[in-house]
RNA sequence: GCCCGGGUGGCGAAAUCGGUAUACGCAAAAGACUUAAAAUCUUUCGACCGCAAGGUCAUGCGGGUUCAAGUCCCGCCCCGGGCACCA
């Protein structure tokens, strides 16, 4: 018998045994169901952090689970290789992205091969080897024949004193976060996918998702975001082409008062021709970030072209504006201004001192109104009266004139009216309500030729082009006389150099005339390639296919039909949007090309949260912060526990406490999980970092928690050794069990129950471990040691040996051997199954309550009816006492669970 | 600014379909063992009042629905994620 647990050698025996037996290479099987279980690859970004430790736990303890129930698991692993971080790294370390990359998944592979994951290593592949962007290249050649790519400009943030493109985490507060110039917006040509050709189908395939998060759902039905509306010309004076506007609120049109168009709107260009003044505004919005987050909260702004427009129904003249906040990417690059019914117009209107025409008014006014005036012929007539549109029609109602021009003040003084209700102030629309609004004016407009039924879509194409060298290069060739052609299928792959002398100034391939020089594949004349590379999503949209394929000549092969979907994806919840709609995108071209015979690439989804942890640091001399890691840091506490110092270890002098973050560099709060691993062992920390809070909540690293896995686990493994040196002991006869083995037994099959449940269905692995602790107290604390006492035992041990297994699984891999099966893989035996029969519970306690307080507790036989639960809870001193002689106004009696008493 | 989450003891959390709020763990306190410490074991542990029995209050804040609300509805506050070139 081992006397103490040690990690150590209990983690190496049981690695080396599932390396020597290939314990996790897995290959298609018919004769049993398949299991993919895909955890977001990670990005080789030098070391392994806890937010990777808790991803692919969570998928190991989904795989291992799947795998006992006997399905034939596949759990692959590989890496997002390209990326920004690795040109970064290069500059700073004067090296080339590609060597740091390597090593860096070299580093990384062993650190997750020391975590015991039951990972099917053969099928590993790193992103930025051509053989795996071959078929990317491909792909996208295939969607440039198909007519699914096209070229456009598009803005980019420019540094105008790096002379390079930047990325919207490069730009901090509008500058370039090396140069610390304001940063300019730029248009240059870029390659789009057309995602918005599948809006429709990415937006309802998300109701035949069952299995993935609502919270993920709505974030992807609002990112798409389709609406239905008019698109409406204004005619604009002059020579100018109309001004085309989409719009939801077709029933707000008679109070449109200005229209607003982007900076970089034709007509807007136009005016500042005309107008130094236009031209100066122009350029202030050239300046700036293009991220969305920056334009929206800036200050609004606007500049009056000078130019008018006609609206489309009154013929009125309206101004034409520039607004900063118009976004010339998206929809039309022009909005009509609606300030009595659009906060933002009206904010707007209200700043520049634009007319503010209330059109709609509330279905309470509405209906105020038709109350007072239903004499009135037509009540609409009363409203517009009140307004004095109407000024002819001689019998009005007062109060409800008061009423009408009391909420047109409100809306003019505090803020639009956004929701729906009636028109008024709208000619021959006055009275409708939006839908009968919508279709008149849409059919009007529709007569006259100046707007058209739209279905819209926020979601915008997507673009893939990048202006940086660590990247899949785009395989295009620009030919003079041919165009842009795709490089032809036997060319591929167009390679991206790796040894190369990377300074940050230009790409490698940028600057290298040599790189790009190259033939028409048309027409045979010189011609140059695309140095652009690909947006790194493209990779991560796919790999999940190439791992069910190892070494296909295509993208995939057959083999995809059989793994593919994948049945649980695990990854952070950042991804919500972006990622996981270009992963559904790129699946469903792959299946358009006859790759994979699914709609959807993944029927489950599991969003874990961020690991956090203590923050803490002294303020320098120069007012900055110097944070200081927790593992360097020794807190007080006074009696009761409350943190009252913290002081660093190196000089024992007192730090400042910063509170919980999300671990970073920047606030030096990272925990390593190497150091963990080495101080408490592998299990311990996929065990801790299952327990410490629900997959789908933030962790909070702690490492006194650490240490009570710790304990739990040496309690295991001391509990169970010492059981396994006693006596043999019979088989278990359920007819035999005194009350306490009975009792015991029932706990064992209730835990087997609830842990299958927590792993299969809830992916509540906390609750899991709890249930498994608390199991380990009750065995604990029972002493018998009788033949069927031990019995009983030996049942429970084995049982939450298989439990915890998928958790820690190489305690659990020696620990099955000490209770006395031969070395044999424990994934391979088939996962416990509650008995029902041990499961009958005799007595069942019911809470009494009177008037809906806990007043008593009764214990009453399981079978009791209600009438008898009733008598009982009555009958209770407790509840004699608060009820007395009178007769309960209402028993409300729930069956197993609660009876009130209402008096 | 917009979209999506979250807020429960000293701390991490549990309560799965509206039915006994605080399971499990950490920290803390007391005791046992020890020359001592560590480890281990036992006990206590939401707040307030009370010798006790028991009572009152408590799930971010303010309302509401219900016999019954952490859970449902309305209005706020705070924290986090995403916003299309970080991955």
């Amino acid at each position: 018998m081992h006397e103490t647990y040690n990690p150590q050698s209990v983690e190496v025996a049981a690695q080396g045994y599932w390396d020597s037996n290939r314990a996790f290479e897995v290959v298609e099987d018919s004769s049993k169901p398949k299991f993919f279980c895909l955890s977001m690859l990670p990005y080789p970004s030098g070391a392994l952090h806890m937010g990777h430790v808790r991803n692919y736990t969570i998928g190991d303890v989904i795989s291992r689970y799947q795998r006992m129930t006997g399905r034939n698991v596949l759990q692959p692993m590989g890496w997002d290789a390209f990326g920004l971080p690795a040109e970064n790294a290069a500059i700073a370390r004067n090296t080339a992205p590609a060597k740091w990359t390597y090593a860096n998944i070299d580093h990384m592979r062993e650190q997750l091969k020391t975590m015991g994951y039951a990972i099917d290593w053969s099928r590993e592949f790193a992103t930025c080897q051509p053989a795996y962007y071959v078929h990317e290249q491909r792909m996208f050649t295939r969607l440039m024949k198909k007519g699914m790519v096209f070229r456009k400009n598009s803005v980019v943030n420019w540094d105008p004193v790096d002379q390079t493109v930047l990325a919207n985490e490069q730009v901090i507060d509008g500058r370039g976060w090396r140069s610390g110039a304001v940063v300019e917006k730029r248009e240059i040509p870029q390659w789009f996918l057309k995602i918005t050709a599948y809006a429709d189908e990415l937006l309802d395939g998300l109701d035949h998702l069952p299995g993935w998060p609502d919270s993920v759902k709505t974030m992807q039905r609002n990112w798409i975001g389709r609406s239905q509306g008019l698109e409406i010309q204004f005619a604009v004076e002059g020579d100018n082409a109309p001004v085309t506007v989409f719009t939801t609120r077709p029933d707000t049109l008679m109070g449109v008062t200005f229209l607003s168009v982007a900076a970089e709107h034709p007509l807007a260009l136009k005016a500042a021709t005309d107008s130094a003044k236009v031209a100066a505004f122009i350029e202030e919005c050239r300046h700036g970030s293009t991220a969305e987050a920056d334009v929206e909260t800036q200050e609004k702004k606007g500049i009056d072209t000078g130019i008018s427009a006609t609206h489309p129904v009154t013929g009125e003249k309206i101004p034409v504006w520039i607004g900063n906040f118009v976004l010339m990417n998206y929809g039309t690059g022009a909005v009509m201004g609606v300030p009595a019914h659009d906060q933002r117009d009206w904010e707007f209107a209200t700043k520049y001192d634009l007319f503010i025409k209330m059109v709609i008014v509330s279905p309470a006014v509405r209906d105020a109104v038709r109350e007072l005036a239903k004499d009135v012929e037509n009540n609409a007539d009363v409203m517009s009266t009140a307004l004095g549109v109407n000024p002819a029609l001689d019998v009005i109602e007062p109060t409800a004139v008061d009423i009408v021009h009391e909420f047109e003040r409100n809306v003019i003084t505090e803020g639009a009216y956004t929701d729906y209700g009636y028109l008024v102030n709208s000619g021959d629309y006055d009275g409708m309500d939006f839908r009968e609004a919508f279709e008149a004016l849409a059919t009007r407009l529709e007569a006259d030729g100046k707007g058209t039924r739209r279905t819209n879509y926020r979601l915008r194409d997507w673009g893939v082009s990048r202006q940086r060298y660590w990247g899949c290069p785009i395989p295009v060739i620009y030919c003079d006389a041919c165009g842009a052609v795709p490089v032809p299928e036997d060319q591929l792959p167009v390679v991206l150099p790796e040894d190369v002398a990377f300074t940050g100034v230009s790409s490698p391939i940028k600057s290298d005339p040599e790189w790009r020089k190259t033939i028409c594949p048309t027409c045979g004349a010189a011609a140059e390639r695309e140095t652009d590379t690909f947006d790194t999503f493209m990779e991560s949209s796919w790999y999940y296919a190439r791992y069910t394929s190892p070494g296909a000549s295509d993208m995939v092969d057959e083999r995809a039909k059989y793994w593919t979907p994948v049945d649980q994806y695990i990854g952070g919840i950042e991804h919500a949007i972006l990622h996981l709609l270009y992963f559904r995108f790129f699946h469903k071209l792959m299946r358009d090309e006859g790759l994979v015979d699914s709609d959807e690439p993944a029927i489950n989804l599991l969003c874990q949260g961020m690991v956090i942890a203590d923050t803490y640091y002294r303020e320098t001399a120069n007012g900055g912060r110097d944070w200081i890691n927790p593992a360097d840091v020794d807190v007080h506490r006074d009696e009761r526990g409350h943190i009252t110092s913290a002081v660093a270890r190196s000089d024992g002098q007192p730090v400042q406490i910063g509170g919980v973050e999300k671990m970073a560099k920047s606030k030096n709060n990272g925990v390593d999980p190497q150091a963990m691993v080495s101080r408490y062992g592998a299990d311990t920390v996929r065990l801790f970092s299952m327990f410490a809070a629900p997959p789908d909540q933030s962790l909070e690293w702690n490492e006194a928690g650490v240490e009570g896995m710790a304990r739990f686990l040496k309690r295991l493994w001391r509990d169970v050794n010492q059981h396994a040196s006693q006596p043999d002991h019979p088989v278990v006869d359920a007819a035999a069990l005194t009350p306490a083995q009975k009792t015991l037994r029932r706990q064992v099959h209730e835990t087997i129950a609830k842990v299958s449940d927590d792993y299969g269905r809830r992916h509540a692995f906390n609750t899991a471990i709890a249930a498994l602790m608390e199991l380990l107290n009750a065995v604990a604390k029972f002493a018998d040691m009788d033949d069927q006492g031990r019995a009983v035992r030996h049942e429970a041990f084995e049982s939450m040996v298989l439990l915890i297994n998928p958790i820690t699984p190489h305690i659990a891999h020696s620990l099955w051997q000490v209770l006395g099966h031969a070395e044999e893989l424990i994934e391979d035996v088939a996962w416990p199954v509650a008995d029902a029969t041990a499961l009958v519970r005799d007595l069942v306690t019911l809470a009494v309550q009177v008037n809906g307080k806990l007043r008593a507790t009764i214990e009453i036989a399981a079978n009791a009816s209600r009438a008898d639960a009733e008598r009982t809870a009555l009958a209770h001193p407790s509840v004699l006492a608060l009820v007395g002689d009178n007769p309960p106004k209402k028993v409300i009696v729930v069956s197993g669970k609660i009876v009130n008493i209402v008096v």
